[in-house]
DNA sequence: GTCTATAACGTGATAGAC
DNA sequence: GTCTATCACGTTATAGAC
């Protein structure tokens, strides 16, 4: 990786990839500027010149994930490919997210946070929420329709129960239940019939 | 309910009970002293008498919680009881819990905000885990054995399944999903053939 | 256009008044 | 024993230097 470079170029990059870190580690409320600063060898209030306001960087966090999972979907979560590829695509996303950086959801983050974040970044919450959600809906019936998946109920209903125990099991395993992801990976498949 | 008093008597208690309020819809760095000082009228640094740091307030807020599902599963979770009573008691105490206070699962709000929690709170927030996770194992071991859940796998997925679908489900209904809570409890059941 | 010096405020915590 | 005045620090944000 490069260290830090005189005259800085892609200073706006490097503060979106560090606050990605500290967001999904230590929540909106959490980190501040000078976590960023301090490591960019700037000061402070350089952030302000690419990000205004902190309201401003918590949007296009937020945002950034989404466009992730909607990059990540046009890959292996691809529409029209088999649902269970698919569904196992993204438990697959999801563990490895957490293994390899204890980040949690940031669903999950911004949900907990909710109460006091400005109400720009609850909206790009509410978004990202929703977009998962309608998502996991339409694997979870298309794949009943096809019979590769077993369940009882309503697809939006197992879409919200897997979705939650997804962002329950980064929780978990944050408080020394280090098996919590594969736990849930694996109950969630069982609870499939895959 | 009373309000301010003079000399004031039971601070204490007026201090834990708004913090829990306040911990668990903002998150242990979503408030602050003053949020609570002021709502009572004193001074923000009394509540340095009572909680000498802010770390020992927030484990006694964790410790709260522990107490209050020990106190719970004495009654209708009581050991012994109908496994299946003693499940739908629980899902029942999530479920009121979330929609009369729209607060989220201590667990949940630990494991967001661990990175930043003293240890003594770390250490608070992973017994809390623990012991639920060790109920919740247990009466669905118990159950299945009775034959009145239906599931395959180890009972510990189970549970690790379903309390992370409930630390999902409120945070889901935060970011507006009100129905995100009784969809899951739904599913829960359906899935263990309830 | 990019960043630094500085401000204005809120935080958790201490020392000491009653 | 209970609480108030005050502190030292970290926070986000602005004004203006280069």
């Amino acid at each position: 990786m490069t260290p830090v470079d005189h005259p800085r170029t892609n200073t706006r990059a490097e503060i979106l990839k560090l606050a990605e870190g500290l967001f999904q580690t230590k929540g909106y409320n959490g980190f501040s500027y000078s976590d960023i600063s301090s490591v960019l060898g700037i000061k402070n209030a350089a952030i302000h010149y690419h990000f205004p306001s902190k309201a401003e960087l918590g949007v296009a966090l937020i945002r950034r994930y989404r466009d992730l999972l909607k990059a990540t979907s046009g890959t292996f979560m691809k529409t029209g490919e088999n649902p269970r590829a698919q569904l196992e695509g993204y438990l697959l996303f999801c563990a490895k997210r957490e293994q390899t950086t204890d980040y949690i959801c940031p669903i999950a983050i911004t949900a907990n946070d909710y109460m006091t974040l400005p109400k720009t970044m609850q909206d790009e919450g509410i978004k990202l929420s929703r977009e998962t959600l309608a998502w996991l809906t339409r694997i979870l019936q298309e794949g009943r329709e096809q019979g590769v998946f077993t369940f009882d109920g309503y697809p939006a209903d197992k879409a919200i129960l897997i979705q939650g125990a997804l962002q329950g099991a980064g929780e978990l395993c944050r408080l020394k239940n280090p098996g919590a992801m594969d736990a849930t990976t694996r109950q969630i498949k069982s609870d499939l019939s895959v």
